[in-house]
DNA sequence: ATCCCTGCAAACTGTTTGCAGTCGG
DNA sequence: CCGACTGCAAACAGTTTGCAGGGAT
């Protein structure tokens, strides 16, 4: 059960039937965004304060944009994984990179790097997007 | 010619200058603070325009930090690379990852994307810092 | 002389935090 | 009832931008 959070409110209930419903990594802002378009009126300052809790609880997935906004995505994975995101939609697959964890395994030993952690994102355009713009 | 620039001013050099002579990422403020302690009085806003002009041109490689902030280091190799980061000293040692490309390039296409990007960082504690830290 | 570049300060964006009130357990 | 959670607004950090003046070509 994914359920770490220390107190269940009708917001934080609210946050995570939006994120559940997504496949796509959503901003806080956009999440804040969606929560009062369907009615449920829920401070910027709490979804960002949720957020972060489900975060470090590892309930989501968290990354940053190229425009520096931090993007969340609910994530079943208990390891981390990593992504290709379509730079135009947003639409994100979770792709397995087997070679890479290895890869950097080899590369921190290497160098005598310990306690490593790394960050592998593939962004593009997806078909469609691709399509539209031509 | 790594020289992009439209215009050559003191500035510029300066900044220039301190980016060639260290081998980290370092981020606009730092740049800026470097500037002024070896007594180059440099607007931060300057830097920030220099820096993101020598971006676009490519005389620069930028990532983004953990807490947001960009990070900016001279940048030899024409086509990108990859890079191990301490998250203690921020010394880092730049990677070749062929099987990061292709590994890359297979994914994209398998899910049909294009114009294809990637994000591949590596961060983790050097051993000196591994070992002050113990 | 022209036009890009610079500096300053104000504006902006995304995010965090202090504080008083509210609600779940 | 108690304490964690919420909302608001103000605070913040990093970055960007408008405008007037100055230097490079």
């Amino acid at each position: 059960m994914v359920a770490t959070q220390k107190r269940a409110t009708s917001q934080r209930a609210a946050i995570q039937a939006v994120l559940a419903g997504t496949d796509e990594f959503v901003s806080a802002q956009d999440l804040h965004a969606a929560l009062r378009a369907e009615g449920s009126v829920v401070g910027l300052a709490t979804v960002y304060r949720a957020l972060q809790d489900m975060a470090a609880a590892g309930d989501v997935d968290s990354l940053r944009n190229r425009s520096g906004e931090v993007l969340y995505r609910r994530c079943g994975q208990p390891s981390h994984h990593h992504h290709l995101v379509c730079r135009s939609c947003g639409s994100t697959q979770e792709v397995a990179a087997p070679g890479v964890e290895q890869w950097a395994r080899a590369v921190a030993e290497q160098y005598g790097y310990v306690d490593l952690d790394h960050q592998v994102e593939l962004f593009g355009l997806c078909a469609a997007c691709a399509a539209v713009r031509d």
